[in-house]
DNA sequence: ATAAAATTGAGAATGAGTATCACTCTCAAT
DNA sequence: ATTGAGAGTGATACTCATTCTCAATTTTAT
Protein backbone atom coordinates (compact mmCIF):
# COMPACT_ATOMS: atom_id res chain seq x y z
CA UNK A 1 0.00 0.00 0.00
CA UNK A 2 2.89 2.29 1.08
CA UNK A 3 4.36 1.32 -2.16
CA UNK A 4 1.48 2.67 -4.31
CA UNK A 5 2.19 5.94 -3.61
CA UNK A 6 -0.33 6.22 -0.32
CA UNK A 7 1.51 7.16 3.02
CA UNK A 8 1.22 5.10 5.91
CA UNK A 9 -0.33 6.13 8.66
CA UNK A 10 -1.81 4.33 12.38
CA UNK A 11 -5.26 5.10 11.03
CA UNK A 12 -4.61 2.75 7.85
CA UNK A 13 -2.68 0.90 9.39
CA UNK A 14 -5.39 -0.40 12.17
CA UNK A 15 -7.74 -0.73 9.54
CA UNK A 16 -5.91 -3.14 7.54
CA UNK A 17 -4.62 -4.93 10.40
CA UNK A 18 -8.22 -5.79 11.17
CA UNK A 19 -8.99 -6.71 7.08
CA UNK A 20 -6.40 -8.96 7.04
CA UNK A 21 -7.04 -10.85 10.43
CA UNK A 22 -10.61 -10.95 9.27
CA UNK A 23 -11.95 -14.35 8.84
CA UNK A 24 -15.34 -13.37 7.10
CA UNK A 25 -17.02 -11.03 5.24
CA UNK A 26 -17.21 -7.48 7.92
CA UNK A 27 -19.08 -5.02 7.41
CA UNK A 28 -17.90 -0.83 7.55
CA UNK A 29 -19.56 -0.31 10.89
CA UNK A 30 -17.52 -3.92 12.22
CA UNK A 31 -14.42 -2.64 10.87
CA UNK A 32 -14.20 0.27 12.46
CA UNK A 33 -14.88 -1.11 15.86
CA UNK A 34 -12.74 -3.56 15.62
CA UNK A 35 -9.57 -0.58 14.18
CA UNK A 36 -11.28 1.75 17.10
CA UNK A 37 -10.00 -0.56 19.36
CA UNK A 38 -6.05 -0.34 18.94
CA UNK A 39 -6.34 3.57 17.47
CA UNK A 40 -9.31 4.90 18.99
CA UNK A 41 -9.58 8.54 17.87
CA UNK A 42 -10.02 6.85 13.79
CA UNK A 43 -12.64 8.31 12.23
CA UNK A 44 -15.42 6.51 10.22
CA UNK A 45 -14.21 9.07 7.06
CA UNK A 46 -11.05 7.07 6.87
CA UNK A 47 -12.53 3.86 6.95
CA UNK A 48 -14.70 4.27 4.03
CA UNK A 49 -11.69 6.30 2.40
CA UNK A 50 -9.08 3.51 3.67
CA UNK A 51 -11.29 0.80 2.39
CA UNK A 52 -12.08 2.28 -0.92
CA UNK A 53 -8.19 2.39 -1.39
CA UNK A 54 -7.79 -1.28 -0.43
CA UNK A 55 -10.31 -2.09 -2.95
CA UNK A 56 -8.52 -0.53 -5.58
CA UNK A 57 -4.86 -2.06 -4.97
CA UNK A 58 -7.38 -5.53 -4.84
CA UNK A 59 -6.36 -5.97 -1.57
CA UNK A 60 -9.91 -6.21 -0.11
CA UNK A 61 -13.07 -7.53 -2.37
CA UNK A 62 -16.58 -6.43 -1.89
CA UNK A 63 -19.64 -8.40 -1.53
CA UNK A 64 -22.93 -7.36 -1.13
CA UNK A 65 -25.25 -9.28 0.97
CA UNK A 66 -28.31 -7.92 0.87
CA UNK A 67 -28.33 -5.42 3.64
CA UNK A 68 -25.11 -3.24 3.65
CA UNK A 69 -21.78 -4.16 1.72
CA UNK A 70 -18.98 -6.37 3.33
CA UNK A 71 -14.89 -6.91 3.28
CA UNK A 72 -13.08 -9.63 3.25
CA UNK A 73 -9.22 -9.65 2.56
CA UNK A 74 -8.78 -10.96 -1.66
CA UNK A 75 -7.18 -14.21 -1.40
CA UNK A 76 -3.98 -15.12 -3.78
CA UNK A 77 -5.56 -16.57 -7.35
CA UNK A 78 -8.91 -15.27 -8.97
CA UNK A 79 -11.30 -16.83 -6.90
CA UNK A 80 -15.13 -15.72 -6.56
CA UNK A 81 -17.06 -15.87 -3.31
CA UNK A 82 -19.61 -18.12 -1.72
CA UNK A 83 -21.02 -15.80 1.21
CA UNK A 84 -23.00 -17.19 3.93
CA UNK A 85 -26.11 -15.09 4.60
CA UNK A 86 -26.18 -15.30 8.15
CA UNK A 87 -22.38 -15.17 9.86
CA UNK A 88 -20.73 -13.52 6.60
CA UNK A 89 -17.69 -16.11 6.13
CA UNK A 90 -16.74 -16.73 2.74
CA UNK A 91 -15.50 -19.64 0.72
CA UNK A 92 -13.70 -18.63 -2.26
CA UNK A 93 -14.01 -20.95 -4.85
CA UNK A 94 -12.22 -20.58 -8.54
CA UNK A 95 -14.27 -20.07 -11.47
CA UNK A 96 -14.39 -23.65 -12.87
CA UNK A 97 -14.94 -21.75 -15.91
CA UNK A 98 -13.42 -18.65 -16.17
CA UNK A 99 -15.26 -15.79 -17.03
CA UNK A 100 -12.32 -14.29 -19.37
CA UNK A 101 -13.54 -16.00 -22.19
CA UNK A 102 -16.96 -15.23 -21.99
CA UNK A 103 -15.90 -11.80 -21.19
CA UNK A 104 -13.94 -11.16 -24.67
CA UNK A 105 -16.72 -13.04 -26.95
CA UNK A 106 -19.63 -10.84 -25.52
CA UNK A 107 -17.44 -7.64 -26.02
CA UNK A 108 -17.23 -8.98 -30.05
CA UNK A 109 -20.64 -9.87 -29.96
CA UNK A 110 -22.13 -6.46 -28.27
CA UNK A 111 -19.38 -4.04 -28.73
CA UNK A 112 -19.81 -3.43 -25.44
CA UNK A 113 -16.79 -2.18 -23.62
CA UNK A 114 -16.30 -4.69 -20.54
CA UNK A 115 -15.00 -3.48 -17.81
CA UNK A 116 -15.91 -5.46 -14.89
CA UNK A 117 -18.04 -8.49 -13.45
CA UNK A 118 -19.81 -9.48 -10.86
CA UNK A 119 -20.13 -13.02 -9.92
CA UNK A 120 -20.88 -14.42 -6.12
CA UNK A 121 -23.29 -17.08 -4.65
CA UNK A 122 -25.48 -16.51 -1.35
CA UNK A 123 -26.32 -19.34 1.16
CA UNK A 124 -25.98 -20.92 4.55
CA UNK A 125 -23.06 -22.09 5.84
CA UNK A 126 -22.98 -26.04 7.07
CA UNK A 127 -22.96 -24.58 10.85
CA UNK A 128 -25.67 -21.80 10.06
CA UNK A 129 -28.01 -23.81 8.25
CA UNK A 130 -27.98 -26.26 10.84
CA UNK A 131 -28.59 -23.78 13.70
CA UNK A 132 -31.81 -22.58 11.55
CA UNK A 133 -33.09 -25.91 11.21
CA UNK A 134 -32.50 -27.65 14.98
CA UNK A 135 -33.43 -31.46 14.87
CA UNK A 136 -35.74 -32.34 17.69
CA UNK B 1 -49.47 -10.89 -11.18
CA UNK B 2 -53.13 -10.65 -10.83
CA UNK B 3 -52.94 -14.44 -10.85
CA UNK B 4 -50.33 -15.01 -8.06
CA UNK B 5 -53.17 -13.55 -5.64
CA UNK B 6 -51.74 -9.97 -5.95
CA UNK B 7 -54.80 -7.34 -6.60
CA UNK B 8 -54.77 -5.69 -9.96
CA UNK B 9 -54.94 -1.72 -9.18
CA UNK B 10 -54.17 1.64 -11.20
CA UNK B 11 -51.10 1.82 -9.30
CA UNK B 12 -49.66 -1.51 -9.82
CA UNK B 13 -50.51 -1.21 -13.29
CA UNK B 14 -48.84 1.93 -13.96
CA UNK B 15 -45.45 0.54 -12.51
CA UNK B 16 -46.10 -2.67 -14.60
CA UNK B 17 -46.33 -0.62 -18.11
CA UNK B 18 -43.49 1.36 -17.51
CA UNK B 19 -41.44 -1.42 -16.89
CA UNK B 20 -42.44 -3.27 -19.84
CA UNK B 21 -41.68 -0.59 -22.38
CA UNK B 22 -38.30 0.15 -20.70
CA UNK B 23 -35.36 -0.58 -23.75
CA UNK B 24 -32.73 0.01 -20.33
CA UNK B 25 -32.57 -0.87 -16.44
CA UNK B 26 -34.59 2.16 -14.75
CA UNK B 27 -34.16 3.32 -11.35
CA UNK B 28 -36.98 3.42 -9.15
CA UNK B 29 -37.05 6.94 -9.40
CA UNK B 30 -37.35 7.07 -13.00
CA UNK B 31 -40.00 4.53 -12.74
CA UNK B 32 -41.83 6.52 -10.53
CA UNK B 33 -41.52 9.69 -12.79
CA UNK B 34 -42.69 7.86 -15.63
CA UNK B 35 -45.52 5.65 -13.84
CA UNK B 36 -46.68 9.13 -12.05
CA UNK B 37 -47.53 10.14 -15.86
CA UNK B 38 -50.44 8.46 -16.26
CA UNK B 39 -50.83 7.85 -12.55
CA UNK B 40 -50.28 11.18 -10.84
CA UNK B 41 -51.12 10.15 -7.13
CA UNK B 42 -48.50 7.16 -7.35
CA UNK B 43 -46.31 7.52 -4.30
CA UNK B 44 -42.81 6.12 -3.96
CA UNK B 45 -43.38 3.79 -1.48
CA UNK B 46 -46.05 1.59 -4.24
CA UNK B 47 -43.01 1.69 -6.53
CA UNK B 48 -40.74 0.17 -3.95
CA UNK B 49 -43.58 -2.44 -3.38
CA UNK B 50 -44.35 -3.00 -6.83
CA UNK B 51 -41.01 -3.52 -7.80
CA UNK B 52 -40.41 -6.05 -4.59
CA UNK B 53 -43.52 -8.13 -5.96
CA UNK B 54 -42.33 -7.80 -9.67
CA UNK B 55 -38.85 -8.84 -8.38
CA UNK B 56 -40.14 -11.70 -6.39
CA UNK B 57 -42.35 -12.89 -9.04
CA UNK B 58 -39.36 -13.13 -11.79
CA UNK B 59 -41.03 -10.17 -14.31
CA UNK B 60 -37.98 -7.95 -13.44
CA UNK B 61 -34.56 -8.29 -12.33
CA UNK B 62 -32.59 -6.11 -10.11
CA UNK B 63 -28.87 -4.93 -11.46
CA UNK B 64 -26.15 -2.96 -9.46
CA UNK B 65 -24.47 -0.28 -10.79
CA UNK B 66 -22.44 1.17 -8.70
CA UNK B 67 -25.14 3.84 -7.95
CA UNK B 68 -28.74 2.85 -6.56
CA UNK B 69 -30.28 -0.34 -7.94
CA UNK B 70 -32.15 -0.45 -11.66
CA UNK B 71 -34.94 -2.54 -12.69
CA UNK B 72 -35.62 -3.97 -16.02
CA UNK B 73 -38.18 -6.80 -17.85
CA UNK B 74 -36.84 -10.27 -17.19
CA UNK B 75 -36.33 -12.28 -20.90
CA UNK B 76 -37.67 -15.60 -21.08
CA UNK B 77 -35.48 -18.20 -20.71
CA UNK B 78 -32.21 -17.69 -18.13
CA UNK B 79 -29.76 -15.07 -18.82
CA UNK B 80 -27.66 -12.79 -17.10
CA UNK B 81 -27.16 -9.11 -17.71
CA UNK B 82 -24.66 -7.08 -19.38
CA UNK B 83 -24.92 -3.39 -18.62
CA UNK B 84 -24.19 -0.16 -20.06
CA UNK B 85 -22.72 1.77 -17.52
CA UNK B 86 -24.09 5.44 -19.17
CA UNK B 87 -27.40 4.51 -20.85
CA UNK B 88 -28.00 1.55 -18.30
CA UNK B 89 -29.24 -0.50 -22.03
CA UNK B 90 -28.60 -4.50 -20.95
CA UNK B 91 -28.07 -7.04 -23.32
CA UNK B 92 -28.93 -10.20 -21.95
CA UNK B 93 -26.45 -13.08 -21.98
CA UNK B 94 -27.39 -17.11 -22.00
CA UNK B 95 -25.04 -18.67 -19.20
CA UNK B 96 -23.03 -20.35 -21.48
CA UNK B 97 -21.74 -22.20 -18.60
CA UNK B 98 -24.58 -22.34 -16.82
CA UNK B 99 -24.22 -22.31 -13.39
CA UNK B 100 -26.49 -24.96 -12.49
CA UNK B 101 -23.78 -27.72 -12.07
CA UNK B 102 -21.23 -25.31 -10.60
CA UNK B 103 -23.99 -24.23 -7.57
CA UNK B 104 -24.06 -28.41 -6.96
CA UNK B 105 -20.65 -29.25 -6.56
CA UNK B 106 -20.07 -26.40 -4.58
CA UNK B 107 -22.66 -27.74 -1.91
CA UNK B 108 -21.46 -30.61 -1.47
CA UNK B 109 -17.75 -29.89 -1.81
CA UNK B 110 -18.19 -27.18 1.25
CA UNK B 111 -21.84 -27.99 3.35
CA UNK B 112 -23.17 -24.44 2.19
CA UNK B 113 -26.59 -24.68 1.15
CA UNK B 114 -26.90 -22.12 -1.55
CA UNK B 115 -29.51 -19.73 -2.21
CA UNK B 116 -29.03 -17.47 -5.18
CA UNK B 117 -26.57 -15.99 -7.43
CA UNK B 118 -24.95 -13.08 -8.93
CA UNK B 119 -23.69 -12.61 -12.66
CA UNK B 120 -23.58 -9.56 -14.30
CA UNK B 121 -20.97 -7.60 -16.48
CA UNK B 122 -20.53 -4.00 -16.63
CA UNK B 123 -19.26 -2.21 -19.16
CA UNK B 124 -19.56 0.86 -21.58
CA UNK B 125 -21.99 -0.12 -24.95
CA UNK B 126 -20.35 0.51 -28.70
CA UNK B 127 -22.66 4.05 -28.80
CA UNK B 128 -21.67 5.05 -25.33
CA UNK B 129 -18.18 3.93 -25.61
CA UNK B 130 -17.42 6.07 -28.50
CA UNK B 131 -19.37 9.52 -26.82
CA UNK B 132 -17.05 9.05 -24.39
CA UNK B 133 -13.92 8.52 -26.71
CA UNK B 134 -14.41 11.03 -29.46
CA UNK B 135 -12.09 10.95 -32.40
CA UNK B 136 -10.86 14.05 -33.61
C1' DA C 1 13.85 21.96 10.84
C1' DT C 2 10.33 23.62 7.52
C1' DA C 3 7.25 24.19 3.94
C1' DA C 4 4.18 21.75 0.86
C1' DA C 5 1.12 18.21 0.39
C1' DA C 6 -1.44 14.44 2.08
C1' DT C 7 -4.32 12.81 5.65
C1' DT C 8 -7.47 13.04 9.29
C1' DG C 9 -11.84 13.21 12.06
C1' DA C 10 -16.02 15.58 13.67
C1' DG C 11 -20.05 16.64 12.18
C1' DA C 12 -23.23 17.97 8.62
C1' DA C 13 -25.41 16.51 4.49
C1' DT C 14 -27.21 13.29 1.29
C1' DG C 15 -30.20 9.95 -0.37
C1' DA C 16 -31.82 5.18 -1.02
C1' DG C 17 -34.77 2.44 1.10
C1' DT C 18 -38.16 1.20 5.05
C1' DA C 19 -41.80 1.83 8.47
C1' DT C 20 -46.06 3.82 9.95
C1' DC C 21 -50.73 4.70 9.81
C1' DA C 22 -55.06 6.63 8.60
C1' DC C 23 -57.53 6.24 4.61
C1' DT C 24 -59.20 3.91 0.22
C1' DC C 25 -60.14 0.27 -2.75
C1' DT C 26 -61.20 -4.66 -4.18
C1' DC C 27 -63.82 -8.66 -4.15
C1' DA C 28 -66.24 -12.63 -2.45
C1' DA C 29 -70.24 -13.43 -0.04
C1' DT C 30 -74.36 -12.02 0.62
C1' DA D 1 -76.30 -3.72 -5.52
C1' DT D 2 -74.32 -3.83 -0.80
C1' DT D 3 -71.01 -4.77 2.44
C1' DG D 4 -67.24 -5.83 5.41
C1' DA D 5 -62.67 -7.96 5.85
C1' DG D 6 -58.53 -7.26 4.55
C1' DA D 7 -55.37 -5.83 0.80
C1' DG D 8 -53.46 -1.73 -1.03
C1' DT D 9 -52.17 3.21 -0.93
C1' DG D 10 -49.56 7.46 -0.28
C1' DA D 11 -47.88 11.21 2.69
C1' DT D 12 -44.66 11.51 5.88
C1' DA D 13 -41.27 10.45 9.17
C1' DC D 14 -37.51 7.81 9.82
C1' DT D 15 -33.18 4.95 9.48
C1' DC D 16 -28.79 4.38 8.34
C1' DA D 17 -25.01 3.63 4.91
C1' DT D 18 -22.18 6.60 2.61
C1' DT D 19 -20.27 11.10 1.15
C1' DC D 20 -18.87 15.81 1.85
C1' DT D 21 -16.61 19.74 4.16
C1' DC D 22 -13.07 21.93 6.32
C1' DA D 23 -9.99 23.22 9.85
C1' DA D 24 -6.42 20.91 12.24
C1' DT D 25 -2.79 17.50 12.18
C1' DT D 26 0.65 14.42 10.32
C1' DT D 27 3.94 12.96 6.84
C1' DT D 28 7.52 13.60 3.53
C1' DA D 29 10.84 15.93 0.61
C1' DT D 30 14.10 19.54 0.91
Amino acid sequence: MKSHGWRPTPAREAVVRVLLNADRALSVHEVYRAAAQGYPRLGMATVYRTLDILENLGFVQKVHTGECHRYYPTPPGHYHPLVCLRCFRVFNFAGRNDLAPLETSLESETGFHIKGHLLQFFGYCRDCWQELHPEP
